[in-house]
DNA sequence: CCCCTTTGTTGGAACGTTCCAATAATTATG
DNA sequence: CATAATTATTGGAACGTTCCAACAAAGGGG
């Protein structure tokens, strides 16, 4: 309704003070006195004024604002982390501007440019889409972190993610440990996560002198893709999945039960990331649960540090993630299927 | 890595024109010569000049942004409309500031008046949580758009939503028309959107001669609630199960599937909501699927004819949600259970 | 009682834009 | 060719803040 929203001038007139004591005492400066606080304090309360962000970022050259790029919130993987992401910076008593990337590459470079208009002051990456050169530019413009993905190391530029490898490794081990020796790794295709979870069973296989048993299907990060691969992994007559996300896995759990096998009687499956819908009663997915939010909130954590000490080398946080047992594994039936 | 990112005074001066023919030119006013034009851009490319919004916003007393807020990020359904709000806004040429309320009101109210702050220029609510009188004191602030509630009619405050009630008859007439009678509903709880679903159910039951069979068990809109809800519920051994939405009733499927009972062949589950991850293979729920995307679309589209157009009357768009048939619902097995 | 500190308070200049009224350059008109 | 009309361009005043140097008022020490 109200065309021109009151400003600290008109808040001023009505405490009888002056404007500049009037963003003193709002930006809770000690050198007010009291009374002049207090009188302050009830005008602004009683015009209902708002100070406006613009005017003091402009005023201020900074905006206490990050903004966050997420590669798509479909995925809840990005969600999960993003909450994360937004507690802590909250905390800190900074906003965030969150914009989606819609899985389109070309989108999330004009959301990036969005941001930077709105004179961010810093920016988390929760996707891997970008290529080297384009993040190598955005990080050199603006302290940056990214979430999820280790494969590029740019001088002051910080990195949260969890240890793709050593997870992939456990998932395996766990397989092992329940008498699974034909375990297929279904690939989540050609991205950097989706290598390292690769590898990862690659090298465990071969620790438990499994390598000619060791057969990695070409698939994707999506429900479909999981589906298509698994049907294929089918032929290799596997006990075991390992599947290289929570999505995916759940694809594959439909086409071994689509093709008259049980899981995890006849098959097991096991996932990658710990979404809460593998947790799901329906679901109840074994996976590798990366701490989502904690690596939301350390990557929010390690860029208010930067921003603390922009120069400072820069920071590679690898956390682990525990494999969380549900009822898709289970140990490996004594009588061959067929 | 620069202090200081260069203006339309260092664009203007590397041009040899003035900072107002700057402005003129990036704004793409048709009285700017040719030439100048030309020469403005390459030097604006050159310098890599990025308007600043701050001081964009303060100017011309416009943001050019919207807010957002979200009940719950977690929640597939609010990341779906979501994605609907963000498509639209941003073709019409607008940004977007996405909070989340985390489930939580008090934050609730932080983040709108963060918003505030910011001067957006108007207000889309995908939550349920605002009182009457917040949500009062809000509309009255800024042009707001509601979406998924229909219990609140303010003036001046436009509503997005779907029929619930006219949904929830769908799939009672559905589940009827597989022949089934014994139609449990386990409701949502204790929220605008539950209660019209339940009403439809109601009505349905009434209409088919079945208000004796009628039953309705309290429930929730989680997963959990959901497990627990059909576990009551499979006392009055229904051949069907009507659920509040798609979470939940992926919990009432895990609580029939535990009690030995096969989902469809024993007993049939119909979701609401229509959110992708029931689309899953390895889900593949019946449910009445709210065009989410098309929701929010729609709710931008009339918050920005309402910034067209201050006064006008509050639109209230009722949407109609299709029955999407899936593999949890079938036809009531000829011979009775027990 | 004068000067020095301390404590509050103030006006004005910035911040990077838009917008407007005024000017300069160009073209059309008689 | 002078003048009017049009088209390009410009400087300056906003916008609502913060920040700083300067000032007023009040104590404290000599």
């Amino acid at each position: 309704m109200s065309l021109s929203r009151p400003t600290i001038l008109d808040v001023a007139s009505r405490a009888g003070v002056s404007k500049s004591l009037v963003s003193l005492a709002l930006s809770g400066s000690p050198k007010v006195s009291e009374a002049s606080r207090a009188r302050i304090e009830r005008a602004a309360r009683e015009l209902g004024s708002r100070p406006n962000a613009a005017a003091w970022s402009l005023a201020a050259k900074k905006s206490r604002t990050l903004g966050v790029l997420v590669l798509d919130l479909h995925n809840p993987v990005f969600a999960e982390i993003l909450d994360g992401v937004q507690t802590e910076v909250r905390k800190q008593g900074f906003s965030t501007m969150l914009v989606s990337g819609g899985d389109d590459p070309a989108r999330e470079g004009d959301e990036i440019d969005t941001l930077l208009q709105f004179q961010i002051e810093g920016l988390v990456l929760i996707s891997h889409r970008l290529g080297a050169e384009s993040l190598r530019q955005v990080a050199g413009e603006i302290p940056t972190v990214t979430v999820t993905r280790d494969d590029i190391a740019i001088p002051g530029m910080d990195m949260v993610c969890n240890d793709d490898v050593a997870g992939a490794r456990m998932a395996v081990d766990h397989l092992v440990s329940l008498g699974h020796r034909r375990i297929v790794c279904l690939s989540g295709g050609d991205n950097p996560v989706s290598h390292a979870r690769a590898q990862g069973y690659r090298e465990a296989m071969a620790e438990h002198g499994l390598s000619d048993d060791a057969r990695i299907v070409a698939g994707g990060l999506t429900d479909t893709a999981g589906y298509r691969a698994a049907t294929q992994a089918l032929e290799y007559s596997p006990t075991a999945l390992f599947v290289a996300n929570d999505i995916a896995a759940m694809g594959a759990i439909a086409a071994v039960e689509e093709s008259g096998r049980d899981v995890p009687r006849d098959i097991s499956v096991i996932g990658y990331d710990g979404i809460r819908l593998a947790g799901l009663r329906s679901v109840n997915l074994t996976t590798v649960a990366q701490p989502l939010a904690e690596l939301g909130r350390l990557a929010a954590t390690r860029l208010l540090e930067r921003l603390e000490e922009p120069g400072r080398d820069s920071h590679h946080d690898r956390v682990s993630s525990p494999l969380v047992v549900r009822g898709t594994t289970g140990p490996v039936t004594p009588v061959p299927t067929s």
